[in-house]
DNA sequence: GTGTCTGCAAATTATTTGCACGTTG
DNA sequence: CAACGTGCAAATAATTTGCAGACAC
């Protein structure tokens, strides 16, 4: 995991600064997390870590694509490591995201959606709103 | 349209004010609008409207259902009449969200992923991303 | 060594709040 | 006329920026 991170930032010609390595790792063990939740875990590890640095970092990350955003209805939005395209699950009790598969069917129908419209597709974004287990419970 | 939107308001027991009715209206006339277009669009309107009216009645509207959210990655959240469910065209370029039908196969696709999590499903968001008529000609 | 990155503090932008007054029902 | 909504200004929160020093490569 450390070493993948690594590898990523120079692929991308990113220095890899000891704030950069503890960013990627706080957004990996969360899966999704928001500026201040990346900071708070982060800095845990790098107690100098400023609020500044993740927002430069996460602004940066994002420009080379390897983080994505995931704008949220209600909440701040959440970062995540990119990977393939998938569907989240978003409780609208707690924000808590989960990444489900999206099945190859919906994908091509959503994309099909825009065949007859002047557009030109380029991902999606499906995110299915309720309530998450530990919410249910409460 | 206007007495539409004059019902919507009464069947909700807010009050039908000049400011609400003209804050619905700039949502109608541009079918999805951030808290700035709002804010510029009633202002011609009713010129003492004030930004902080727009936030208020934005966060009561949504509370009562009568908007809905459309958070964007990259772009302030915008906002529209709560309509039935639907699919998002936007332009990564510039903002833009157009509607488009979805189709039942998606959405009963899209519950079905939920089947064997815990997870009480509530509605879903359907949101492609690519660049618009509009840009792709710039 | 040098160009990039960090941390701080200050600036800017976004949003919320309290309150005196006005308006709707 | 009572409850609710508005507008203003001030408070708070969120994000960005500039810059001097530190560090990765």
């Amino acid at each position: 995991m450390q070493n993948r991170n690594l590898e990523l930032l120079k692929n991308y010609h990113l220095k890899a600064t000891p704030q950069r390595i503890e960013i990627l790792k706080a957004i990996d063990s969360l899966g999704h997390a928001n500026i201040d939740e990346i900071y708070e875990i982060a800095k845990k590890r790098h107690s100098t870590m400023s609020l500044a640095t993740v927002y430069k970092n996460v602004t940066a990350l994002l420009e080379k694509n390897l983080l994505k955003e995931v704008a949220l209805n209600n909440f701040k939005s959440k970062y995540e490591i990119t990977k393939k395209t998938h569907a989240h699950l978003v409780c609208k009790e707690c924000g808590a995201v989960e990444d489900i598969d999206l099945n190859s069917n919906i994908y091509e129908e959503s994309k099909a959606l825009t065949k007859d419209k002047e557009f030109n597709f380029d991902d999606l974004e499906l995110n299915i709103y309720g309530i998450c287990k530990k919410c249910k419970t409460k």
